[in-house]
DNA sequence: AAGTGGTCTAGACCACTTC
DNA sequence: AAGTGGTCTAGACCACTTT
């Protein structure tokens, strides 16, 4: 019947174990040839098993001397931000080319007065605006229509076409920053307090930023969630 | 000399002509048959390559179909969240046995009324106050001694001597939030805006939360970061 | 020397997809 | 029927750690 694989039925008993205790942090597990022998199969098997457990952070493996049970790792969290929800629309206010501020030329390594695309949008959900961001790109000659960047939603979508999208990567950082006037018109009319940021870097494997994006989030917005450590373990 | 591995280096081959453009999102790749051969290696070794890969997010096998490139997934982000940085110190407020307010009692699961173990503090940076936290734990009769929790600085460790560790996961919000009066006092003593709060509930294997923590950060306390998506490529 | 994990091979059978 | 990926085996050699 080959209902699970043995590797797996192995790899569920071995990490239930360590779940329940039964081996804790710092603990060896049994070796591959003991594993093997207890299992009745070949040593590559229970090999895969064990890869499986090791990718998912719970043990290590140390050559010559076995496999160890891993302390958790509740710092590192998973989180998924997207531009877009569902029943939500954006509204282009302004596609232009500017000379940027200080913060935009540092982030995106420019020399001192080179222009940028800059394109600012609205974010709404039922009517309301929920969001508001900006997406800076370096201006050079004879760069394909802006109208082609815009079709996009998700901010690193836009670079996949001219690039290997493959080959970026996004570093985020989210803070309070008091917005701009014309966006705190936008956001908070009356009482113009301080906003939750997400600024988005886009960086190709060189290193290379190639696009700086700035979404300024209305206290409608909803809160950022994550999800920590050992989450690939509750399947 | 085996300096590299023969599948790590396969494997290195087959990324870098993916990320230059060679293979591009949904062409497949040659077959593990075609594979090894090209390579001069068993198919064994060149699964390990693909395997590798796939693990990394890159390629995706289908059975009877081949190993496709898979589109960048850039709205993933892996953010690290740690309680104490180096150079700072914590100093307790109070630790005391209240009846939570409604956030706590449904963050918690809690029977109306249900007392909670609170552990307010106050984290310092060269004597400067960057956040206020407090931690919430359903009180139990004949609970262990509170001191003994409190010696964990990182909120989820302070559980792991009690459940096996590695069996728990956080669920983190950040948000905008207005500080009660004794956290604005403490961090925002003349504009009392709303503060960045990051929100963590300790779950169990089975789904059950057995602890809440609200961390109010000050305007010092700086940006919280993340990186996507296709990251582990860049090693 | 003995035991451990790391790598690799040649071959086998299976389940699925395509022709 | 032929080709693909998925699983598994039995055996080999290597590098490292412990005794």
């Amino acid at each position: 019947m080959m209902a699970q694989a043995i590797y797996i039925r192995i790899a569920d008993d071995l990490r239930q174990r360590i779940l329940n205790g039964e081996y804790r942090t710092d603990d060896s597990l049994p070796s591959e040839n003991e594993l093997a022998a207890a299992y009745g199969t070949s040593r590559v098997t229970v090999r895969k098993s064990l890869n499986l457990l090791e990718n998912e952070g719970l043990i290590r493996a140390r050559r010559g001397k076995g496999y160890f049970v891993q302390p958790p790792r509740h710092a590192q969290y998973t989180m998924f931000f997207v531009d877009s929800r569902r029943e939500e629309r954006f509204r282009y206010q302004e596609v232009n080319i500017v000379t940027p501020g200080r913060e935009v030329t540092e982030a995106l390594h420019l020399r001192d007065g080179q222009p940028v695309i800059v394109a600012r949008r609205i974010q709404e959900r039922e009517s309301r605006i929920v969001a508001y961001d900006e997406k800076y790109i370096p201006y050079e000659r004879g760069v394909p229509s802006i109208e082609f960047e815009l079709q996009f939603s998700e901010f690193p979508d836009m670079f996949a076409a001219r690039f290997t999208s493959l080959s970026l990567h996004t570093e985020m950082s989210i803070a309070l920053e008091a917005p701009p006037l014309h966006v705190s018109k936008l956001l908070c009319p009356e009482t113009c307090s301080p906003l939750l940021v997400v600024n988005r870097l886009i960086v190709t494997a060189e290193d290379q930023p190639i696009g700086y994006g700035k979404k300024y989030l209305s206290s409608d917005y909803g809160p950022l969630t994550a999800v920590s450590g050992n989450y690939s373990i509750r399947g």
